[in-house]
DNA sequence: TTAATAGTGTCTGTGAGACAGTATCAA
DNA sequence: TTGATACTGTCTCACAGACACTATTAA
């Protein structure tokens, strides 16, 4: 697996010393091509990979092996190669650091799959203090993954709880901050997973292929970080037509009277929109 | 004014010759640092600029003095230079582009000044012929602005409705379909601003700093091109804590009895949203 | 006067929140 | 049995949509 581009390699900067670099400008009035024309820039992908676990929200940290920022946390990514499309370069990264593969987007949640969507750009000039690196974010939403531990070097890389690692310190009240400007991105990440689920069904990308209302619920609840109400949350989103298709069967996982089996259905925008407590 | 930074330069590919290039690969394993052990990429931003005029929603769109797309319309845009901030660059080229200034974020909409967030980053790999380019898009919006025609040349820039432009042709039939990905992230921003007045106090950005409620109603009627009714959409709007504030003045430049005048109010996240017609 | 826009009031249906009550399992 | 979760039903209040009505200007 690899950690984000940032990583690794040595400190030396080239966006410090633009002298060596004719300015855009000069290409911009047609000058003859000559690929150090325009400021030369690293273009990589970061992934804010969440899931739901143990009833909270918890995001995939992979640990630095070099400087900067060496022996802290960080978000998975990578640089985008040569021929690769952005997306692309996201889903590789994502089978790379966490054995996941995403959806095809046509088509709803399946089994094991995970949700990808871009997340926003993040380019300040000295975000990587050797080098000037444009990363674009991706936002995950992976359902619960048993076993496949990333990477298999659990030391390494961890699902940690979004609060964790957005205070910069655990339960325990040692320091975790992230490198870079990750806290950022995660917080962004984490505000986009919080307000989509509201209007879409994208809450179902957190679940197994078949559930129950009651675990879909414990995903808006780990989610919000709230409480909702069973009897109005279950006539809400087995009122809404195409959310959920019952697959006929019943559980007991969860304890208590059997429950019947959901997968998602194909309506993606939901209307009118699960309401977000405390408003 | 500039337009977009795939515009001009001979038509000379870095990207396609790939082999004077070391992989990235050799810099994730903490070989020295060399310039050219990632793969090269220029960074621009482009501009979906919006505004409302005559009762319709319209864009700004530049044409192209060089090949590729030579004599096509495009979206402004440049690139982003070498100690620039992502949104200091896309404000940068909208203050070239089209002599607009950008709100304080902190503030709500200001006189003349425009809204300006990031959009989306596009990236495929052939989307500039010439070279490998990633594009971060960004959305303007703004007042209808009577004297700056843009950068005075007005052949080499205008407002045109967004139909037009997605459409690919105008009113009478020519053809004008835009450079580049620019049809793709046109619509993209458009979409991002009808839903965006939805639950936002945006729909604001669009007008005069004193404004009437006829005048807001209008420009949510030429966002989301329906009618709304006047008397509920009166009510909504006066009855939503924070999102006007009445200056005391009146106007009848709209004819008819004269009418309130208010500036936006501090409110940014409207609740519950306006609701959108035809659902 | 007419025509236009501004603004108020009233009714009705949808749906969210609160919560009583019943159903069906495991221990 | 107790205790857990699943599910149904009922009441109330907020609010969107429809639309009747009045107010104030210009031509």
């Amino acid at each position: 697996m690899q950690a984000s581009a940032e990583h690794r390699g040595p400190a030396a900067s080239a966006a410090g010393d633009r002298s060596v670099y004719r300015q855009a400008d000069d290409y911009d009035r047609g000058m003859p091509y000559d690929p150090s024309a325009f400021p030369p820039f690293a273009v990589t992908v970061d992934l804010v990979v969440l899931t739901v676990r143990r009833h909270s929200l918890c995001a995939l940290a992979v640990r630095r092996a070099e400087p900067p920022f060496q022996g802290r946390w960080a978000l998975p990514g990578g640089f985008v190669k040569a021929d690769e499309d952005l997306a692309q370069a996201a889903a590789r990264e994502l089978a790379e650091a966490a054995g996941l593969r995403v959806h095809d987007p046509a088509q709803p949640a399946q089994g094991g799959t995970a949700h990808l969507e871009q997340l926003a750009t993040y380019g300040d000039p000295h975000r990587d203090p050797r080098m000037r690196v444009v990363s674009v974010a991706h936002l995950v939403l992976a359902p619960d993954l048993p076993a496949p531990r990333p990477g298999g070097d659990a030391d390494r890389a961890r699902w940690a709880p979004v609060e964790e690692l957005l205070q910069g310190h655990d339960r325990d009240g040692e320091p975790t901050p992230l490198a870079f400007d990750h806290a950022r991105i995660l917080a962004d990440g984490v505000e986009r997973a919080r307000s989509k689920i509201e209007y879409s069904s994208l809450a179902t990308a957190f679940c197994p292929p078949e559930f129950t209302v009651g675990e879909l619920r414990r995903v808006y609840e780990a989610v919000w970080g709230v409480a909702l109400d069973p009897r109005n949350f279950h006539r809400k989103v087995t009122g809404t037509p195409g959310f959920l298709v019952p697959t006929g069967g019943t559980t007991t996982r969860q304890g208590g009277r059997p429950a019947q089996l959901f997968r998602a259905g194909g309506a993606t925008l939901l209307n009118p929109p699960m309401l977000r407590p405390e408003v």
